[in-house]
DNA sequence: GTCTATAGGCGGATAGAC
DNA sequence: GTCTATCCGCCTATAGAC
């Protein structure tokens, strides 16, 4: 997974760390809980903050934990960013699975709209990370950008093309669909205070996300001309 | 206007400036040319940055001006950053209009569509900033998110209702709706370098604008029904 | 291996020069 | 009115203590 141009690799939460003999190099107990509780913190601080705004000393008051402790455990600040977008990058790509023009567009995009909302949904303050990454000019992910995720949703477009041309679906242009998508479900954990500030709420509950789920699946399916 | 909670006020580019006997207390010509460029440079550090990751430092460079020089004419970060919050909501509200019962559903929804992505395309770096500063909490918009633009979306969103009940369009949640056009519109703007890698483009013309908004118009209105 | 005291630099802001 | 020398605090990072 080289999501990120880096120079040194930075592992800090790679499941199995390196060398020691056989196979219990098991992190410390004590390393992996001070590891995990940096990992949580710094995620939100930076998707609050962007990257030059989030300090080292935030991040250590919200694990609970000094200041200089938190850089003898990832290194850097640098590190430590790049280390989430990473694990942000992996949660993103375990989500993504191919399809074929033989897949009913019904289901897949449906499937798609649902699984991009559970996900942000399931990781509200990582998908705050990857939006303020993404605002700042995106430093960190342009190759990724380029590289990897254009190649997926340039065969997921040149799909969703074929399906138009056997009439499964009006001849939309794909790639400004696929945005739409994104833009849509991304919206309620990006713009949290907006959505909650003028609907009135304290949050939205699991009923709330299957509503809007639901109302996107319906409007964006009937707008591209699938169970017309 | 009191969009924002603010003690001491900061006029900064109110355009007639305060006191002096007659008409033409201009703000020497050199002020309002050190604002201007001030007010634009900071535009683009805080919609890249964000409030604390934008240094006056950053501001002073791209405005060609010495640090010291841009507190002298904007007295502080603070101030700075809220005025140029402040001149955002300006430009949102004036594109803002009432709408009743009685107009057509299609023609009202289609310019509500084009009217926010020619805002968004006008400014680019007002939209990121509004973008950056929602990432963050909204910390000095949430009385204006709470109050003004509330209170403007439920008055349209029973407009929406009352279209349904008459059978003109489906009936969608239509808060649902404002959000999934706004993040649609704002998308090409905030997520800026995510578009351009995936279509592999250094920028998007005023022709790809113009595919784009007729896609959103033919695909939401379809999708909501009107226009079936 | 874990943690802390210290360094060196950049942050915003202002007192005072022109 | 316009601009700059200077202050103090917070920033990241590391050398060294335990």
């Amino acid at each position: 997974m080289t999501v990120i141009s880096e120079v040194g690799s930075s592992p800090i939460s790679s499941s199995a760390s390196s060398r020691s003999s056989a196979g219990e190099s098991e992190a410390s107990a004590i390393r992996q809980r001070n590891e995990e509780r940096i990992l949580e913190a710094a995620e939100a601080v930076f998707a609050q903050h962007g990257y030059r705004g989030g300090s080292v000393q935030a991040i250590a008051e919200a694990a609970g934990l000094p200041k200089s402790n938190v850089l003898y455990y990832v290194g850097s600040k640098r590190r430590l960013y790049v280390a989430l977008l990473e694990r942000m990058m992996a949660r993103w790509n375990a989500m993504l699975d191919d399809i074929s023009v033989d897949d009913d567009p019904a289901e897949i995009l449906e499937a798609f709209i649902r699984s991009k909302m559970a996900l942000t949904r399931a990781h509200p303050q990582g998908s705050r990370l990857f939006a303020a990454e993404v605002l700042g000019g995106a430093p960190f992910l342009q190759d990724y950008l380029r590289g990897e995720l254009r190649d997926w949703v340039q065969a997921r477009a040149r799909v969703f093309e074929q399906w138009a041309e056997r009439g499964l679906m009006d001849p939309v242009d794909p790639v400004w669909l696929i945005f739409l998508i994104w833009s849509a479900t991304q919206h309620y954990a990006d713009f949290e205070p907006q959505v909650l500030g003028i609907t009135g709420r304290d949050a939205l509950g699991e009923q709330d996300y299957q509503h809007i789920t639901d109302f996107l699946c319906r409007l964006i399916l009937k707008g591209c001309g699938i169970r017309g």
